[in-house]
DNA sequence: ATAGTTGCATACCGATTGGTATGTATGTAT
DNA sequence: ATACATACATACCAATCGGTATGCAACTAT
């Protein structure tokens, strides 16, 4: 395991990719790892998910993991951390923390994810919330991490809908804590009977319900 | 396995078991497996589920489990059939349809789950959603079991609110669909926020919030 | 140039997995 | 009483699991 590195680079691909490896090879594999990982895990569950498979899907040895990875908990948190979060961040965090008007965000991220959505990512859920339900009652350290994004979520949703208000973009009357927890359950439900009835326009219609649900929040002018 | 049986017993204990199995003996070890086996997947859900743990936590043996079933995903599915779908129907179905006041049953079956919940329901969630959400990605077997039950409770809930109306116990105005399918949504929604943040407190509350809400479509005297 | 670190490959390990083969005691039907 | 089906128990199996030990090549710092 390489977490404590001796070598100090400051070579010019660390500019992007913070130090955690001291050579671009290194931090290549790790990243390949992470995405395979990341799948794996979407696909069967954080328990059910094979070293050995993630492997042979990227055809990295098992030496190459567990350089980089101390065990499987390891490996799993480290895509909690930053794959999922990463992800998390620019989809949800970002937009929501530079608007004052929350309400046409929300539903251009709808759209967007909407259009982007796969058949296979529908029939596979949304991957934080898979992993929140599986191991919550199993392990801490996962419990935690998910918990917190969710808790993230929901602070910055909140946030968002408060200026809406100041800002006139949202009706003065909304309970912006209640409103921001009902979207979050909302979608989770949808992603939810998208996934139990594996059907992709399932999840397509239960989003334009939310998107047009969301325009009774925004005044009449 | 014991599929087709060659002895056509009429013992007295047969009126209230069907005969899946001869001697009573059997039926007695299959309904402990099954059992068992609820409650393994319950931790740790079906894939991760142990059959060696469901042995050891029952005295049973390996030759008497697949002498009743087949193998392990037959095992689940009975478990779906027979433990899962037995009690959803007794809490939920038969209560449901022999009423014409659906709102006050609901808000019954809230209180008395609530009262009987341990902290350990909360914090492993339902299992037929657990299930639900596990499986339907990597088997149909258990995806249409799961989503065959869900259907069926919106139907039975749908068709209560109906009478309930016509009974003048709901408001005219509800949309018995809707109503049906928000209920369901919005209950998952808590089973899995309090799942996820571990938390038995969190699901009273939202229990206590459903039914306080459930109480806007009773009409007013 | 050389010493030392990093990055990775190969081979191996015990434990556990779901599943099977075989033997036997108990019950049932005739 | 006898023939047969039922209901197990025991022992074994290959495959896979996560994890480790060791060796070596490539890169880095001096």
């Amino acid at each position: 395991m390489c977490f404590k590195k001796k070598t100090n680079s400051d070579a010019w691909w660390h500019l992007w990719k913070c130090n955690r490896c001291v050579q671009k090879r290194g931090e290549d594999t790790r990243q390949k790892l992470l995405q395979a990982a990341f799948d794996e895990i979407h696909k069967v569950g954080f328990q059910a998910a094979s070293l050995s498979k993630i492997l042979k899907n990227t055809g990295i040895t098992k030496g190459a993991l567990y350089h980089h990875f101390s065990n499987k908990l390891d490996l799993g948190y480290a895509v909690v951390d930053e794959v999922l979060f990463t992800s998390f961040k620019e989809t949800w965090l970002e937009p929501l923390n530079n608007t004052e008007d929350p309400i046409s965000v929300l539903q251009e991220i709808l759209i967007a994810s909407g259009d982007s959505m796969t058949d296979e990512d529908a029939r596979l859920g949304c991957p934080i919330h898979n992993l929140a339900q599986e191991m919550s009652p199993l392990d801490k350290g996962f419990q935690q991490r998910t918990v917190d994004i969710y808790a993230l979520w929901r602070k910055s949703l909140e946030a968002a809908i408060e200026r809406g208000k100041l800002a006139g973009n949202v009706v003065p009357e909304a309970d912006a804590r209640r409103l921001a927890i009902l979207f979050i359950a909302t979608l989770d439900g949808c992603m939810g009977l998208a996934k139990s009835t594996q059907r992709l326009e399932m999840l397509l219609e239960c989003g334009r319900g939310l998107i047009e649900h969301l325009e009774l929040f925004r005044p009449k002018k």
